[in-house]
RNA sequence: AGCGGGGUAGCGCAGCCAGGUCUAGCGCGCCGGGCUCAUAACCCGGAUGUCGGUGGUUCAAAUCCACCCCCCGCUACCA
């Protein structure tokens, strides 16, 4: 049993076109590619709802950040959902039951020795009524003297320190700089007792090449132990502690746990047998900003509450925006909501899956390559293909026909590649062959050229075999673009959309023949993918382009 | 500064870990021809590269080693 799950998103902001490409899109296809291929598989993700920013916006804007948390949970669940990314559970780490689910796990911890209680002294805002975490406080770098740094890292030198070494320190949300200091109490994970099982489990782990370098050699010089609270009024309370919180990171990963256990619940599965007992077969897929916390800090936690590990961890980097960072600041994005205001969702994820390897690189987002992409690839080659088969199909009133050996061999060697290619993560290259299959079909046809003749032998055995191949390529982009795979079956006359765990049928003949018939009889061809128009691009473009300007 | 990733035709990338099958592939674009079933789509053919630089190992290097240059990212309380 899989249990596929994607990084949360954090719940202050809407999603950009770049969150599909590192997280939801990947996941979304390896989840619909094990189900397809008929293992039980479920993908689980929710808001997270926690930590300082969510509050210092509540602040500033004058509102509960429950009010925050509650109007951009529905925005990014209905931002998902029009990238046709299919959750099983989309929940909220801001849930009861996830409040329950992070103390039980932190009450393991405890109890295995895990967590100790240290003086920790903070800087406190009178004004704001606050205990201030390091980067809501600015001031000046105490080793180069760049003025305007966080309080516990100078952008300016790069090197780190604790708000009280900074000079002139000032409070990040009203400027105060009459801050008093305070000793509070603060709960610690012993996250450096766990350097050697954190270690062994990094390196036996299925996780993407570059990322688990990248956490083997931070943990080289050892793990210091994790301050998990934090002093606010916002987030999971830990039992025990007055006015002490668990800080976002440590109740965060635990959504995984408790999202899953709500979705088994309302299957009347038992949740344990996966986290507890090890039993399923668990894949995170998260951006490349997160390694630390997936590849070391949650491992960590998971073993220090003897809870089951993941069993690959899938990373990929960013995106860019014309060849440059996305960034609010400047205004230089584009949400997902205004993507599809203009475009398909399918385009998106066509998009993506066809640039983005598994791999911390970053890619980007261009509108001359969509539109190459999608109007040079995938409709010249695939939507032309499905579409002058169908074509040729219903003007030949072809009902039957043999099957080209040495085509179907060709074909089932690329269909095996392809599948073999989803289930390693390369959907990049799964798409390409893809591609080449379609490719296939079009040489196949250009050789032959049964619309000379459509009543000879050859042309029914030509397009017996392309449509052959429609069928299978209806199976294998149903992971990348769902919607245009159920119009193709609808188009085929088919009662419901094929999965990949039915691909051998595809390749024999009374099989096909009944389809075949079908679609003669009621089908008829159809545009499935309409072309992207260049003004429609420049439209989008120029508003982007506007927005960075004002 | 340290660490990670990367530098291969106009653009995007594969190959590098296990050196020869690479007289370096693929997609897009470009040029020429064909076809007309198809969403001006499709098929066939072609051009374009000192594989970041220098030196080394080897019978043989895009692939291994050393040094250097350039780009991007990260550096535990910002998710």
């Amino acid at each position: 049993m899989f249990i596929v799950t994607a990084a949360l998103p954090y719940c202050n902001a809407k999603l950009h076109v770049g969150h599909l490409r590192s997280t939801y899109l990947p996941a979304d296809i390896y989840a619909r590619f094990l189900k397809s291929k008929g293992y039980t598989a479920f993908y689980v993700c929710g808001s997270d709802c926690h930590g300082t920013p969510i509050l210092v916006r509540a602040i500033q804007e004058q509102k509960k950040p429950e009010e925050i948390v509650e109007y951009y949970h529905n925005i990014i669940k209905q931002q998902l959902e029009d990238s046709l990314i299919h959750f099983d559970i989309y929940s909220k780490t801001f849930n009861p039951n996830h409040y329950k689910m992070t103390q039980e796990f932190y009450e393991r911890i405890r109890k295995n020795g895990y967590t100790y209680k240290e003086k920790v002294q903070s800087l406190y805002c009178p004004n704001c009524k606050m205990v201030l975490p390091d980067r809501l406080v600015r001031g000046t770098c105490p080793y180069c003297g760049a003025e305007n740094q966080y309080g516990d890292y100078c952008e300016v030198c790069g090197r780190t320190y604790t708000p009280l070494q900074l000079r002139n320190p000032r409070c990040g949300i009203c400027g105060n700089t009459d801050l008093e200091i305070k000793e509070l109490n603060h709960v610690f994970f012993r996250l450096s007792e766990l350097l050697n099982p954190v270690k062994k489990w990094l390196e036996s782990a299925k996780v993407t090449e570059g990322a688990k370098k990248y956490a083997l050699n931070w943990i080289k010089e050892g793990l210091r132990d994790w301050d998990i609270s934090r002093s606010i009024n916002w987030g999971v309370p830990i039992p025990g502690e007055k006015n002490l919180v668990f800080y976002v990171w440590f109740d965060a990963p635990i959504g995984y746990i408790t999202f899953t256990k709500e979705l088994f619940e309302s299957l009347g599965k038992d949740w344990r047998k996966i986290w507890i007992e090890g039993e399923g077969y668990i894949v995170h897929f998260i951006g490349k900003d997160i390694i630390y916390h997936h590849l070391i800090f949650w491992p960590g936690m998971l073993i220090a509450a003897e809870f089951a590990l993941p069993n690959e961890i899938r990373v990929r980097g960013f995106a860019t925006l014309e060849g440059k960072k996305m960034s609010k600041s400047r205004r230089w994005y584009i949400l997902l909501d205004e993507f599809f205001s203009f475009f398909d969702p399918e385009y998106l994820r066509w998009y993506w899956t066809t640039t983005t390897s598994e791999s911390l690189s970053d890619g980007d987002f261009s509108f001359r390559t969509l539109e190459e992409k999608v109007n040079n690839v995938l409709i010249a080659t695939i939507g032309n293909f499905i579409h002058r088969i169908l074509s040729l199909i219903k003007r030949g009133n072809i009902r039957n026909g043999t099957l080209i050996a040495n085509a179907i061999s060709k074909a089932q060697a690329i269909i095996n590649d392809t599948l073999q290619l989803y289930h390693t993560n390369q959907f990049d290259k799964a798409a390409e062959k893809i591609i080449t299959l379609a490719g296939f079909g079009n040489e196949l046809l250009g050789k032959t050229e049964p619309w000379r003749n459509l009543s000879t032998k050859t042309a029914h055995d030509v397009l017996f075999t392309c449509f052959a191949f429609i069928l299978a390529l209806n199976m294998l982009i149903d992971p990348i673009l769902p919607r245009s795979a159920r119009r193709l079956s609808e188009i085929l006359q088919l009662e419901q959309k094929p999965h990949l765990s039915d691909i051998d049928k595809v390749f024999d003949s009374s099989y096909i023949k009944v389809i075949l018939e079908q679609f003669v009889e009621q089908g008829k061809p159809f545009i499935l993918f309409r072309k992207i128009s260049r003004q429609r691009i420049q439209e989008l473009l120029t508003l982007l382009k506007r927005r960075a300007k004002a």
